[in-house]
DNA sequence: AATGAATGAGCGTTCATTCAT
DNA sequence: AATGAATGAACGCTCATTCAT
């Protein structure tokens, strides 16, 4: 069994102590105005290091590597998002359609207020998209978009109701980043969210209904 | 008298005569290797200049500058997608939603076919995203898609015809980026163009419905 | 927000640990050597690294870039030349004309004995020569020679006296390096300070008896 | 006896051929366009060429190297300075200093046209400064100068009389150069070459009154 | 634990000069 | 004679990472 090699992209300590959990905040605050600051061609551990108030000795204490610390913000972001999604689908007090609508619109306004360091969050993220862990955080929505679909798409088989939510989310994904590469007024965001969620409700209302055998008609317009 | 800012990322010279024409070709060549070998991270000059057998400095002879060499297999992917796009789109023998999918699937299989290397030229993006002919090879395929939409949505506004159209092919765009970011076997690439294309096509009956008031009852659904 | 363009020519750090002071001496020194040894043309930063045996990057931690270094020499040349001439235009025991005779056969002899460096400073000052900074040196020394022409021409007008200064320095700076050219002999040396000397003590002897109205008839020598 | 080293500084070929002789021309015209424009930094053989719309070779063809490029241009300045300052040395019928006073706005005022240029190629001066050719051109001036010195000085000695000129010419030179580095109005020229002829008048009419014994008491004034 | 000085491989780019055509 | 494509050594400079203190 080969030893796996060391420096990851983990952190290097998991801060128990209270001062290593609050220098490892600061850091990564530090690292996000960096990043905001001067986009990812910028950002050195020397500049996130002087920003922080840290030595690049500490700051190496803690993460192993650059693409530790731009990982590390990249998750804080997927769980943030990951929370927010998960919160407003299980929301039982509102017909379904409505909460989807309501999470487009969520996330695409989330996406444009923090564009920038989205950005160049993206642009870092060749230094850590081959992290293993990566993918982790996507379980928790995952199940959350699968109780989701069972409950818009009743009739319709399981896998087809998995392939339309990991659709539903990519797209949603993909797009939201797409869309914030510009800065957009409240009004665009509006338009373009209400756009993204007609279309998803066109698309599984159809689905659903092709499933129960409603619609062949309507169907064959397709073709 | 200010400087004119001469080394943007147009060509150095316009390569008439076969030899020079050629040799931007090898280059080209050698820097889409590079950059399927190496990623964005190891695309540098001396590298692609090394691949294609020639000396760094006829390289700079033609290209001004790194992110220009970028910037042109960039602009050769967009023309190559972009007539694409169009003579689907064109294509009067096919009924609409038909030539839609068809579009789908090649986008998205072309998108998987060379993932490597778009994704790695995607990495590479920040250096020449700035550049101000980065959109003119949109407007044939903006014109293309705008006489699509009258056909599919006779009946809609010209706004919403627009704003479905830019939906359409952002979507298209960033979920075909997204999805290649993975190898993808070829099944998965038809059933997820499937999916795209139903989504398509359930959002554009149900845009055209609704602005020819037929399916009121079904918006209702959403809420 | 315009980003402050930091890195002009002044250092990087203010070498406050004896440690830093130490470095920034020795690399000034094999800057000075290289200088004298290969000329501004053969001075290149991993050179003066090398010569002063640190890494090309312990240089740039103390030195923003090239010009910097050069810079730095030059000042530190200024700041020599500066304090000499003060003590010497202030020393009141010595008549003013002997004064400014010592003062032209010192600043000679000096600029002769390091001649190989400053031509080769001189060569280089394209580089640094638009420093803001460049014309703080020579505050002090115009308050020494104006108090000197003070003495010399009591009677003279205070822009007369000025512009009798400005002379007597531009001359005897821009004199000094020409005639440093070459190398030169004590002897050559002494000859062209004494002449320098006697074209000073004319100047100013006859400026002085023309304001006070004695010589008129030397003066109408002139036409 | 060593064969001398080919590639120095002078013309490939003398130039016999009336083509060859406009070509010559033509290259040196661009040289000094680019010149002024970028200055000694920007100062390329490409670019020459490029401006007189000829090719790298054909420049090569008659010029054995950059340094030969600016050299020419030194040479060219030098001849018409020298021109310049003779005939106003000769000129008779104006009494000495009078042609002195004239000959030092005439030459202040063209360093001051031509700043630019001549600033630029002073900066380049390191490529070319070593010619052995460099001196040839002072000949013709050295012997104007001289037959100035006996109008002036006739009662002097000879050595006395011929370092009096060599003092006047280097200061000349050296303050103009100096002088000219900034940019000037008319009137700070005429003030300054003024200043500058008041010093040569008395520094030559109080050396020959020295030799004469007419102004002991004067020259005691200076120590 | 914390520091920050030191490292040096590596980068993008320039330009004087040559030489096959 | 004329061309201009080709060369490649050399440059200034950055920054992730280490390690002696």
């Amino acid at each position: 069994m080969p030893e796996p090699r060391t420096p990851q992209f983990c952190l290097r300590k998991q801060p128990k102590q209270t001062r290593s959990a609050e220098l490892v905040a600061t850091i990564l605050t530090a690292a996000v105005q960096v990043l905001e600051k001067g986009g990812a061609a910028r950002f050195t551990t020397a500049r996130v290091a002087e920003r922080a108030g840290v030595s690049i000795g500490s700051l190496y204490q803690y993460f192993p590597n650059k693409a530790a610390i731009l990982f590390q913000l990249q998750k804080n972001e997927w769980r943030q998002t990951s929370e927010m999604l998960q919160s407003l689908l299980e929301n039982a007090q509102k017909p379904p359609f409505e909460r989807l609508r309501t999470l487009v619109h969520s996330f695409i306004r989330s996406e444009c207020e923090e564009a920038g360091m989205r950005t160049a969050l993206n642009d870092a993220a060749p230094l850590y998209r081959d992290a293993p862990e990566a993918r982790d955080g996507r379980a928790a929505v995952d199940q959350a978009v699968r109780a989701f679909m069972r409950e818009v798409l009743p009739e319709s088989a399981e896998d087809a109701r998995v392939s339309a939510g990991d659709l539903v989310m990519t797209v949603l994904c993909s797009a939201g980043k797409r869309f914030s590469e510009k800065t957009r007024t409240s009004t665009e965001i509006k338009v373009y969210a209400d756009a993204v969620a007609d279309m998803y409700c066109a698309y599984l209302t159809d689905l659903e209904h092709r499933s129960v055998g409603i619609l062949p008609a309507l169907r064959a317009f397709c073709y």
